[in-house]
DNA sequence: TATTGTTATACTCTATAACTATA
DNA sequence: TATAGTTATAGAGTATAACAATA
């Protein structure tokens, strides 16, 4: 028998509820990554690379919590359509550092206003209840972070 | 030039922090898929079957946002592991019905557990505040349904 | 004619292992 | 010896198109 929601703590029940919001907005995600024509990695491929800095490939791997040999493949396609660029480090030449085109960041940017403009399922709270909202994920991110 | 934190809303922004929360879970939560030898998409096929239930290959397609045609495969791999069971349907011989195993239940089940003790970023906050973040999602997701 | 599920096909993602060039 | 990135390989997910059975 699964555990009574009034059993389970409030933070485990938010958990679930915030896990729940992110589902039904999955299928809107997954339009976006169509609509600019990249795969799910590739878009958080793109995220992941903060326009001016050089990234290492290994890095990248990391971010997306795969294995280095797949970043090859993933950053050989951004590459072919013109959006990332494999530079060589100077401090250590086993090294490649990947850097955002100009082309790379402007798509970057768009795909950022295209998801902060989607469907908000917490735009349906009134104005208090959203910044109460905000308040509380900003501490519970703050406390994350320690 | 993005969008300043203190232009955006309440909700844009408590939108994105629940996508920051998540994010960081991301590497957590494909340990337990990896921990159960299955892939995300057999994963929430199996916590997409409610044990009892009879549901039409369709309509698991249109949960996991795929096409029919790749349901056939997942749903192969899980009946060859035992977890899932094709039937016919009876009022319209075109539809087959899925129905989890015993198996497939108890797996289900142990992976809703497991998920559920999992890291839960919410935890770090007090208790008022975990409640009060509770409150705000039920309400959000209420406001959603409608 | 339209729909459900399957098959065939091509591409992408994924992990593992072996390789290279560096360190 | 160890590490960063690549290549080779095999398995899995994905969409499209064509198909059989059924509606």
């Amino acid at each position: 028998m699964a555990t009574p929601a009034t059993r389970r703590s409030p933070a485990t029940e938010a958990w679930k509820l915030v896990g729940d919001l992110m589902a039904t907005q999955r299928g809107w995600f997954l339009d976006v990554v169509r609509e600019f024509e990249l795969s799910p990695p590739q878009l958080f491929a793109l995220r992941a690379l903060e326009p001016g800095e050089a990234t290492p490939m290994g890095d990248l791997a990391a971010h997306l919590h795969c294995d280095n040999s797949n970043v090859t493949g993933i950053v050989d396609r951004l590459e072919r359509r013109g959006l990332v660029e494999r530079r060589a480090a100077t401090h250590d030449r086993r090294v490649k550092h990947l850097v955002l085109t100009d082309e790379g960041v402007a798509v970057r940017r768009r795909i950022e206003t295209r998801l902060e403009a989607g469907p908000n399922p917490l735009a349906a709270l009134d104005p208090a209840d959203q910044r109460a909202l905000r308040d509380l994920l900003r501490k519970a991110a703050a406390a994350q972070e320690s």
